[in-house]
DNA sequence: CCTTTAAATTGACAAAGATCAATACTTTAG
DNA sequence: CTAAAGTATTGATCTTTGTCAATTTAAAGG
């Protein structure tokens, strides 16, 4: 969780220098600018024209936040909509007696609206940045000024909160319904398929983080993937986890 | 969850009735029309006026089912939006093992959206009837009409999301973070004030029902029932239940 | 390179919760 | 009213998972 002076140094490199977008020699970062947005099926601007977008992105800065930094923090209210530029951030939710439980991890090109988008704006949340992150942070009444006259975006938010809606479910099944091992399998088959995108990857998630995304302790998750090692499902070095047999974790994951 | 004959005599009477609402004989079963939509802030339709609701309830018919019955199955898809008229029905979701997991109860005045609005259309979760259930089923293809005219209804859609998402955001804490006590002192609490609204209340829910809102098995939840009984918070006979210390509750909630 | 601190791992033990089996109620069907 | 079937309750026992303490490994700062 500790800042990390290395990131620092390099960071403090990036925001000295002027906006490299609007050459506006006051501004020490850069403005947020219609290429924030990934373009990608989940993108919720996509059906935006070039007008909508620029009305969006106006005059917002891009922000940057240090490892461990919180972007969002729970039950507190806020108007913004968040875009990832860069970096990884987990959502988690802080529930009584210090325990955490993250919710998903979010990268590049996603964004954040769950909250309380019209609806009060409370966020029943925490984000943090796991990695250096830069992101956007939209006003969340400049969409609401899109709604009257382009439907579909409206249609596309929608659709994003189903999607969100639909993963919380399942992870509410898998979280009360699976055994140990089968919860790890889902973590680590999550990491690989939706975030590292890779067998083999360096994860700035420490144990603790990995058991809190898996409904457990430290020591259990550490326990179980000492087991995957001994069955050659995975191989770790530190931060560094491999898949070494997808389909047998899998098999873990629905009998486990 | 097998049938019950008295119910479906009752309800083979009313069936028999021609349509008291279009007075068209041929109708076995009453229209929909815009009084099924209860007049309340959850309401998604509050803000359409007489010509739109028309458009919603045109040529729908309001559909019966019995207890037990399955309104909505999981993981198949169908372009409903669910208005629910008289009765209640468990949402729940089919997890491996034969293990159900009920997310929430739903009654007059719900509406059912969650599934895959704008997204497929695949629902994730199964709904069934707990006691008789009048409903209607609003084709959802009509909503994409509304939206093009009137922004304000997509708000209150996705409001309704975003409330959905929150539930289970902080339902998934519950089921994950909490011990027994705490989670049957929410499943209590949830009955008394979202669903009967009143500290006494006769359910159609069995223990084994009660158990899966509470993530554990029916022999567990009878044990803490007994305990929440011996330290009078609660007295129950059989099917009846009532609420006698609800702050005791809500403490047991929140430390259990 | 060494010191200090944090993080990861391991083992022994305790607690929470599930399973299994037996018994007691309730409800339904005749 | 009574038998049969389903549901609820209780106790004994086993499994899963968490807790605590000790040890090892890794990382950060000088």
């Amino acid at each position: 969780m500790a800042g990390n002076s290395r990131d620092e140094s390099i960071m403090k490199k990036v925001e000295d220098k002027d906006c490299t977008i609007c050459n506006d020699y006051s501004k020490k970062q850069n403005c947020c600018n219609t290429s924030c947005f990934v373009d990608d099926e989940l993108n919720i601007f996509k059906n935006l024209n070039d007008e909508e977008l620029n009305l969006i992105v106006e005059k917002e800065q891009q922000i940057k936040y240090k490892t461990g930094e919180t972007i969002i923090k729970q039950n507190t209210a806020s108007t913004y909509v968040i875009c990832m530029k860069d970096g990884f951030a987990k959502i988690f939710m802080e529930g009584e007696k210090g325990k955490s439980l993250i919710i998903k991890i979010i990268g590049k090109g996603n964004f954040i609206t769950g909250g309380g988008l019209f609806n009060g704006n409370v966020h029943h949340f925490t984000v943090s940045a796991i990695t250096p992150v830069t992101c956007c942070l939209i006003d969340s009444g400049k969409l609401t000024q899109l709604f009257t006259n382009n439907s579909q975006f409206a249609v596309e938010l929608l659709r994003t909160h189903t999607r969100q809606n639909n993963f919380l479910l399942s992870r509410m099944v898998g979280l009360t319904q699976k055994y140990m091992p089968g919860r790890v399998a889902d973590t680590l088959l999550y990491l690989k398929n939706e975030i590292y995108k890779s067998n083999r990857f360096i994860t700035t998630l420490s144990r603790q983080e990995l058991a809190d995304m898996s409904n457990m302790t430290k020591e259990s998750l550490v326990r179980i993937l000492q087991q995957f090692k001994e069955s050659n499902l995975i191989k770790t070095h530190a931060s560094e986890i491999e898949i070494l047999d997808e389909p047998a974790l899998k098999h873990v994951s629905i009998n486990g």
